[in-house]
DNA sequence: ACTGAGACTTAGCACACGACCA
DNA sequence: TGGTCGTGTGCTAAGTCTCAGT
């Protein structure tokens, strides 16, 4: 049985064929026939070899696409977003209709007591009817799971008996209280190393819960700027003023000129404006202007700039004060850190893509809306001065701490805990045991879809076409998506028009995915897979249609869990990332610097994170930055050409005997050595004269006497040097050479600067190839930080090279193992 | 079998902040 | 000292997947 060390996707090992040539930076740059630097000009010159472009050809040869062109564009892509230029924005038609009149903003509720101890539901109120459903809900689900895990443990029963409740809050307060004792005892380090003593019942997420409550964004505070309509000023009343804010702070971004976001907010707009209680001449958004609010904040931001730091630190720490109280829970008696306490202010749905409801009023969620979880013994943490909270619930099966309804959405926001908790831990240790126990039977599962693919049953090659493209390009599962989110897609939603098929064997990927981040890839595939695809898009399907009209993520992950407990279409990039990661780290070079290896781990991040397309906005500046890095690159090769030039100056026979040596440099015009020469005198002078500035300015505060005009004009003189020099070796075409300059101290020269070159250089590929490619993601998501406790281990690199605090407190779990710990 | 709600993970963006450099 | 740049952090949108209800 082969081993499943050789299925590493097939993304990767395309990726790692045609991109090993970018990868020699360490070698001492000789000249420029080195294949970096020759990958570096024919890229600078936008006609990279096809052999040194990626087997992601990201964008169609007729691409409007016209920033520079380089490697990574054609490797990683920039973002394509279904509001670039490149890709119309898709309109819907929009009514407005919204269902902020859902919101009960001030029903008046009661807390309602869910557990079986007590229970006191008032009637008629739909909210609290809800709630009575979901402590019922809350009651047989903690039952069924706990019957669940209780067989799952092999315990013998198998009937959901009502649970003996006494009993059972016995156990709990026994329990609570020796963890108390145990928090005592061990208060110097109280770390709760639960993954020393995993509980494998996850059913059961806490036994006691206690927290403050949440904290709620200020009341809003007018500021009384008016708004600019049709040339004139108009103050707004409170309320509108507020939501013409919203609008005005997102002014600088791409919101504000997307014509779905101005028609959401300014339908949502003129509602408010609606409730004023004076009339308002706004009735169009064209003539709205926002700049004023938006320049008032903007010397609010300077204003705040400018204070003291000991002002700022004041602000910081009464900040902190507050925000204190409600940052930290008591969880089963151990203190835990929440991780977003704070109830999301009133703002403007930022959707990304072409969102339908981008731009829509997120209205302020008041403490009625509120529920809260608690232990069934806690107190409970008092609403805000005259209101009440939308609920009480005990429900231990749950993670959350508190949870409210969105109106733009009708989706539910929650309170959880942060990530470096132990159940968020728990639960990202259990998904990489979970991609650990799929690397035992991928074999297995990949022969069965191979299999598969020639089956006569739709529904089933379908299934094996879906799953080996799930493995093979770390696509996403693909859920059925409502009509009022973007359009975009996964595996089991791929339409006709996402899949292009090149005879014969080859794959053209071109989809929106999650986040409304463009797929776009070419790939080749398995003859079967090519043909299963075309004959998924034979006719009569057309663009539109789905491609997999047999298949939903339902029964896929049905499937996927009948060949592995728990197995489901996610995993499959879990596995895959975290294994690829550790494929990649096997190339660290040993007895290398720290450095070096570093580079070595970031370059196997980077596999995962193209693997798993994950992108980011390409920086502003940098273009800016590249054109910056390239022109130093010029400055050091025109050093170079320099030194090169003396040498043959002082020794011609350099030319004959070691002509490599002394040769041209390739890229370095002389139109661009006279810009930058000249640039060099100018320099001199503003030198020159800042010098003598100086002294005047020094003589002055100072005293003393003035400085001579023989003296100011020695400084000048300098310059004046300079540039005649210069000068006089462009007419002559020889240089200057110094006397104390010898041949050997020449070599020296040319070699330091050409390992400044070869630095420079792949400090730039590296930014370039870097610059569309978002590392983090799979860092925190996809790579078993194991991987890399290990992998520091074995190659005696501290860990905070690799994972910043952040990351350590949240991988803390994973930090024991020993440097042959295997993903 | 289908649907929608609920609970949780995954994701990129904006911004603050501090290091670094000229 | 001011500008630039990279990193860390907070935020919340947008996915996945399960389960209850029908």
């Amino acid at each position: 049985m082969s081993d499943s060390e050789d299925n590493v996707p097939l993304a990767q090992k395309f990726h790692n064929d045609s991109n090993s040539s970018v990868r020699s930076t360490s070698a001492v740059d000789s000249d420029e026939d080195m294949p970096l630097a020759a990958k570096l000009s024919a890229i600078n010159n936008g006609n990279a070899a096809p052999q040194d472009i990626a087997y992601i050809k990201q964008e169609p040869a007729d691409s409007s696409d016209d920033e520079l062109p380089l490697a990574v564009k054609l490797k990683a892509g920039g973002i394509n977003r279904a509001n670039d230029a490149s890709m119309p924005l898709k309109q819907e038609p929009l009514d407005g209709n919204d269902s902020d009149s859902d919101v009960p903003l001030s029903t008046p509720s009661s807390s309602v007591e869910s557990t079986s101890k007590k229970r006191k539901l008032p009637k008629a109120d739909r909210q609290a009817d809800k709630l009575k459903k979901r402590a019922v809900k809350t009651e047989k689900k903690a039952v069924k799971k706990e019957n669940g895990a209780s067989s799952r443990r092999g315990g013998g029963r198998s009937k959901a008996d009502k649970m003996d409740v006494d009993v059972k809050e016995e156990e709990v307060k026994v329990k609570v209280k020796k963890q108390e004792e145990e928090a005592d005892g061990d208060a110097e380090d109280n770390e709760h190393r639960w993954w020393l003593n995993q509980d494998r019942d996850a059913s059961v997420k806490w036994t006691t819960l206690r927290h403050n409550g949440v904290l709620f964004p200020p009341e809003y505070k007018p500021h009384g700027v008016p708004l600019i309509y049709d040339g004139k000023e108009v103050v707004l009343e409170p309320a509108a003023e507020e939501v013409a804010t919203f609008f005005a702070q997102v002014l600088h971004m791409d919101h504000a000129t997307n014509p779905v976001f101005q028609k959401n907010f300014f339908s949502d707009f003129l509602k408010i404006l609606g409730t004023c209680k004076k009339p308002t001449p706004i009735k169009r958004f064209d003539k709205c202007d926002f700049s004023r609010i938006a320049e008032y904040f903007e010397q609010e931001k300077e204003r705040r700039k400018q204070m003291s730091k000991e002002e700022l630190k004041a602000i910081k720490e009464e900040k902190l004060a507050i925000e204190e109280k409600y940052a930290y829970c008591m969880l089963d008696g151990r203190k835990e850190k929440i991780g977003n306490f704070r109830i999301e202010p009133p703002s403007l749905l930022r959707g990304r893509g072409a969102h339908p409801k981008t731009g829509c009023l997120k209205s302020r969620i008041m403490p009625e809306q509120v529920i809260l979880n608690l232990d069934a013994d806690a107190p409970v943490p008092p609403p805000p001065p005259g209101h009440q909270w939308g609920g009480i619930i005990h429900d231990p099966t749950v993670t959350w701490l508190a949870t409210w309804k969105e109106n733009v959405n009708n989706s539910t926001k929650y309170v959880f805990l942060a990530a470096n908790s132990s159940i968020k831990g728990q639960s990202d240790m259990n998904k990489f045991e979970k991609a650990r126990e799929l690397k035992t039977c991928i074999d297995k599962i990949r022969r069965e879809y191979t299999r598969d693919l020639k089956s006569r049953t739709l529904q089933i090659c379908q299934r094996a076409t879906a799953m080996y493209l799930i493995d093979r390009f770390a696509l996403r599962a693909g859920n059925e998506k409502g009509e009022d989110e973007a359009d975009t897609v996964g595996c089991c939603t791929l339409r006709y028009e996402h899949v292009n098929l090149v005879p014969p064997n080859r794959v053209c990927f071109d989809f929106l995915g999650k986040d409304s981040i463009r797929y776009y890839r070419e790939v080749e595939v398995d003859t079967q897979v090519w043909k299963n695809l075309k004959s998924f898009k034979a006719s009569p399907k057309k663009s539109g249609d789905p491609l997999f009209d047999q298949l939903t993520t339902a029964t896929l992950n049905r499937h996927l869990s009948s060949l592995m407990p728990g197995l489901t279409a996610k995993v499959f990039r879990t596995y895959n990332a975290s294994h690829t990661f550790e494929k990649e780290l096997e190339k660290t070079p040993r007895n290398t610097s720290v450095a070096e290896k570093v580079l070595a781990y970031n370059r196997a991040n980077r596999e995962v994170a193209v693997l798993c397309n994950h992108q980011r906005a390409v920086p502003k500046r940098h273009d800016d930055q590249m054109l910056r890095v390239s022109n130093k690159i010029k400055a050091i090769k025109y050093l170079r050409w320099r030194a090169k030039r003396e040498l043959l100056q002082l020794n011609p026979k350099v030319k004959k005997s070691n002509p490599k040596l002394v040769a041209p440099e390739s890229d370095l015009e002389e139109e661009w050595c006279i810009e930058y020469e000249d640039s060099l005198i100018k320099k001199e002078y503003e030198k020159a004269n800042l010098k003598v500035e100086k002294l005047k300015e020094k003589v002055k505060s100072e005293g003393g006497p003035a400085p001579t005009d023989g003296a100011v004009q020695a400084i000048l003189d300098k310059a004046k040097e300079y540039e005649e020099r210069v000068l006089s070796e462009r007419k002559s075409g020889q240089l200057e050479v110094k006397r104390a300059v010898t041949e050997e101290k020449l070599k020296e020269a040319i070699a330091k600067l050409s390992e400044r070159i070869v630095a420079a250089k792949s400090e730039m590929i590296d930014k370039d190839e870097n610059k569309a490619t978002a590392l983090s993601t799979s860092k925190i998501n996809y790579i078993d930080p194991r991987i890399t406790a290990a992998w520091c281990r074995a190659h005696d690199v501290p860990l905070t090279k690799m994972f910043n605090a952040t990351l350590r407190d949240k991988f803390r779990w994973a930090m024991d193992v020993d440097a042959t710990w295997k993903f």
